[in-house]
DNA sequence: AAATAAAATTAAGCAAACTTAAATTAATAA
DNA sequence: TTATTAATTTAAGTTTGCTTAATTTTATTT
């Protein structure tokens, strides 16, 4: 059975496990979801039993095609139910996040379906992050690398930002990292990779722990 | 700590409460809930430690002032996703009941009220129950006086309108005098009692035989 | 008023989803 | 390679919200 707590171990290892490519460690989801690491060896074997993860003792997480499934249906939800807080009530960026949160467990899919028509189908949340369909497809999206993987003298875009840390959140919307805004990279520090980045005709420097939050596409030519 | 099941309890108490005027037996609450007399019997205590049950063994229940508060706000964001639900999203009537029953648990005061603005501020659900307000005032609870006894200066909301004389009715609704309607008393003619109204922005007179085929109820602090 | 039926409570127990503490396995460094 | 550290799992215990069964209280009937 489904539980908010299964589509919370499921959503995240389902990130995570897309992020870096290979089995989730215990000890990683235990601090995202803010859960002992003894409670997620206990889910995942549940989980396991269930044909949702792919879980052998000591080898890590990842979720199976069903597990993905319901991975991608809680994501679909979640970021469909941004898009209305934004467009449809007025909501800001860095406050739709844990409305999201809760709303994406109660709701069914037929409701999802007619919020997504009645929202014209967009593609992608307020942060920048596509819109799984109704059959767990991803649309097609530009290259979109992390900032911290950024070359000196190139042009960038903001295609998104993490909107789990609210603090963050407003810190970047301050110094100008919204969804959209065009930025150089005029130096990388050798010693700490800092980014020394043009900005709304700005220098301003950001770190690496700051790089790490959102997410840019090259701009050609520019 | 309000969790999902104890906002169930309360609700159900509540509207129970209301309908019979006095306190609710445990086996009607248990029949309604789905749930073992015992379970209500155990769940009742807890919720008189928290101070929102009244509760005496063998007594039945009944809500608190902060229980009922709890409860007004859950049947209040219930109703308001079953306007959006059927307004906004082409939803009937009947399906709408078990998609509000979820997502009024995991609706935010904040984003209630967006909604509630959003609709335009709705008065009555599709199954044309009173939708409580911010404040938890609640048109059902309310006085409710026949329109020839207002009082000048006063704002009323429309809360029965006798539906026996079908030429009247609509009139009535012609003029705006519908279930809900906001209406503010300007004058009263000492000649013959006919009342000067303001309703949806204009002044309208309304005479003393049509004064008595409905009633209001008095809209504090409007 | 006593017998019986109905309602409510208490008791004991269970499953889910956590916790901390102890034990085990894997990774890393001397 | 062995010692040490880090990661993971197991074990034992907690809370919430239920269950069924047994007991107690209240209500009803004769």
């Amino acid at each position: 059975m489904s539980t908010i707590s299964k589509e919370n171990y499921l959503k995240a290892i389902f990130i995570e496990e897309v992020e870096r490519n290979s089995h989730v460690p215990v000890n990683i989801l235990s601090a995202k979801l803010g859960i002992s690491q003894a409670a997620v060896s206990d889910m995942s074997k549940k989980l396991a039993n269930e044909d949702l993860l792919d879980y052998q003792k000591y080898k890590g997480l990842k979720t199976t095609q069903k597990g993905r499934n319901i991975a991608l249906d809680i994501i679909r939800k979640h970021r469909l139910w941004e898009v209305f807080l934004t467009n449809t009530l007025g909501y800001n960026c860095d406050e739709v996040h844990d409305e999201a949160e809760m709303l994406e467990h109660s709701t069914s899919t037929k409701l999802i379906n007619k919020i997504e028509e009645f929202l014209n189908f967009p593609i992608l949340d307020p942060h920048g992050y596509p819109i799984p369909d109704k059959n767990g497809n991803f649309p097609n999206t530009r290259e979109i690398i992390n900032f911290s993987q950024v070359e000196v003298g190139k042009f960038y875009e903001v295609a998104r930002v993490n909107d789990e840390n609210k603090e963050v959140m407003n810190y970047l919307t301050k110094i100008g990292i919204v969804l959209g805004e065009k930025l150089f990279i005029e130096n990388s520090l050798e010693f700490d990779k800092t980014l020394i980045v043009k900005i709304r005709g700005n220098s301003i420097a950001i770190s690496s722990q700051i790089s790490e939050i959102f997410s840019v596409s090259l701009v050609e030519g520019a």
